[in-house]
DNA sequence: AGCGATTGTTATTGCTCATAGCAATCCTTA
DNA sequence: TAAGGATTGCTATGAGCAATAACAATCGCT
């Protein structure tokens, strides 16, 4: 069949990432974690007592949406909330959150060595400078 | 707050992807599209008389996702269908669909070049290369 | 002290995708 | 040529994800 799409980047764009994030959420269910999650814990590692509403900004997701996030990764013991004022509460890491994270990062480190590796020598370094003056 | 995160090129490619796909949909919502069904229009428009497995099978979609896509092709009067054999049918544009398309194809080719230019030059020729790297 | 902004939350909706199953038809091959 | 596996189009259904609206409580600026 005759295909012009893939020569546009922005349709690439879209069906590297579908295939990309389908193959590293593999990997990360096998730890009982979505891509999300992950960035959510490795957020929070980064950034004890941070708040739901500044990590959702940060991940571009709804407040809304934040809640049933925040509860699976409560009730897996992942996750602490400390009440930072009679408003906020500060997330941070319980020590099964953090081996959770540790884990998580592993998997995400193989796997961005992987995607690297894939691509061209000569075209490595340009992907993510190029990728960022996407979206940033 | 600190995050790695966009320092993953995985990371980046999910986000960029998110962002640009998002521009995109709101440009073809315009003319009542989404970016699938400017794929198909265009993807039949190459290939009259293709099948809607064979579309499925060129953009991953499964078959049964196949049928609400086509119907709302159909009953735009976008797309018309020539039954092939005693099962196959064969997929065309409409004159209306041929117009359609042009619309999308228009939209898609100023979206492209615009996110080009957002590149900085001396990356700009390595973003196709290393995305087809990534799952072709 | 007052008031707009922020936080966390509930509830709801639409959309997309995956799965399973089915009848009809095909195509290969024995 | 008859049989059997593969293919096609389709229905029905369910899970998952993101967007929206609304709300009470609280914060923080003026």
């Amino acid at each position: 069949m005759h295909d012009p799409l893939p020569s546009l980047p922005g349709y690439s764009l879209r069906r590297a990432a579908n295939a990309t994030a389908a193959e590293l959420s593999a990997r990360l269910g096998e730890i009982g974690l979505r891509q999300v999650d992950a960035s959510v814990l490795i957020l929070i590692g980064e950034n004890p007592d941070t708040t739901a509403s500044a990590l959702g900004r940060q991940l571009d997701i709804q407040r809304a949406n934040m809640v049933p996030l925040l509860k699976k990764l409560e009730d897996a013991e992942w996750i602490d909330r400390n009440p930072l004022d009679g408003k906020s509460q500060g997330l941070v890491l319980t020590p099964q959150g953090q081996d959770t994270r540790d884990a998580a990062l592993a998997i995400i480190e193989t796997f961005e060595n992987e995607l690297l590796e894939r691509i061209p020598p000569q075209h490595r370094a340009h992907l993510l400078p190029a990728l960022d003056a996407l979206w940033r």
